[in-house]
This record gives structure tokens, C-alpha cells and sequence, in this order.
DNA sequence: AGCGTGACGAACT
DNA sequence: TAGTTCGCCACGC
């Protein structure tokens, strides 16, 4: 079993819609901590890869990043490539077009 | 309980 | 623009 916390990324990757990614950062703060590195981390330790769209997160310099899974950051263009997602020179094509965002409740704006 | 590491981020040089 | 460094939080030993 997992930790409350890896528990709280696993299902905040879920909450990505198909087609679109987005950043450790976004994760981190709708988990309400600033360690981006804690979110890869527990990202990393997903064991419900096809259940978790774990491919569907990416840094936010827009590029793959790191990829545990067998096959490396190339199988993670290939899953994104499968989205709809394309990939250039290893970065996200339309990466700021593509980014989804977690809600916060926010109402002015 | 303390030290080192990690699927990152932002700032500095 | 590119490379390097510190910081962050949680996990494992």
C-alpha cells in the first residue's frame, strides 16, 4: 500500500482529461506543497500505470522529462503521441495549448 | 532520528 | 541562450 500523499497525486493524474498534460507544479500545488520533487517522486512510484495517466505529466519547461517505466522517455512520447499529443525535438507540440489545470475554487478570475 | 536521493522549479552566472 | 546551484517535501535505509 501507499502513502496518503502518493495516493493524492495518483488520483490528481487521473483528473487529467485525455489529450491533454500537465505540470509536477500544478500537482504540487493542488496538493498544497511547494516540493514538485515529492509529486515526481510518488508520480514515479505509480503502480496503476495504465489506470494512472502518468505519461500525461510533464515538467513545466514543457519537455517529457524522466520516465521510470520500461522504455524510458521515449515511451512516454509514444503514449503522448497516442493521446493526439505530438512531440518535437523531445518538448511538447502546443505544450501551453495542452496544459491542464487543476481547479481551485477561484472566482476572481 | 539523521542522511542521502529523486519522473522538478526558479534564480543566478 | 546555456549551464550550474540551491531548495523543496517525502521516502528508504
Amino acid at each position: 500500500m501507499a502513502t496518503e500523499f502518493q495516493k493524492r497525486v495518483w488520483d490528481a493524474l487521473r483528473l487529467i482529461p485525455k489529450g491533454r498534460v500537465t505540470t509536477y507544479k500544478a500537482i504540487a500545488d493542488h496538493l498544497g506543497t511547494r516540493a514538485v520533487r515529492a509529486v515526481g517522486s510518488a508520480v514515479g512510484k505509480n503502480p496503476y500505470a495504465p489506470e494512472v495517466p502518468c505519461h500525461r505529466v510533464v515538467p513545466s519547461d514543457g519537455t517529457l522529462g524522466n520516465y521510470s517505466a520500461p522504455g524510458g522517455p521515449k515511451r512516454k512520447m509514444e503514449l503522448l503521441a497516442a493521446e493526439g499529443i505530438k512531440v518535437e525535438n523531445g518538448k511538447i507540440a502546443g505544450f501551453e495549448t495542452l496544459l491542464f489545470e487543476y481547479e481551485r475554487g477561484r472566482e476572481d478570475g
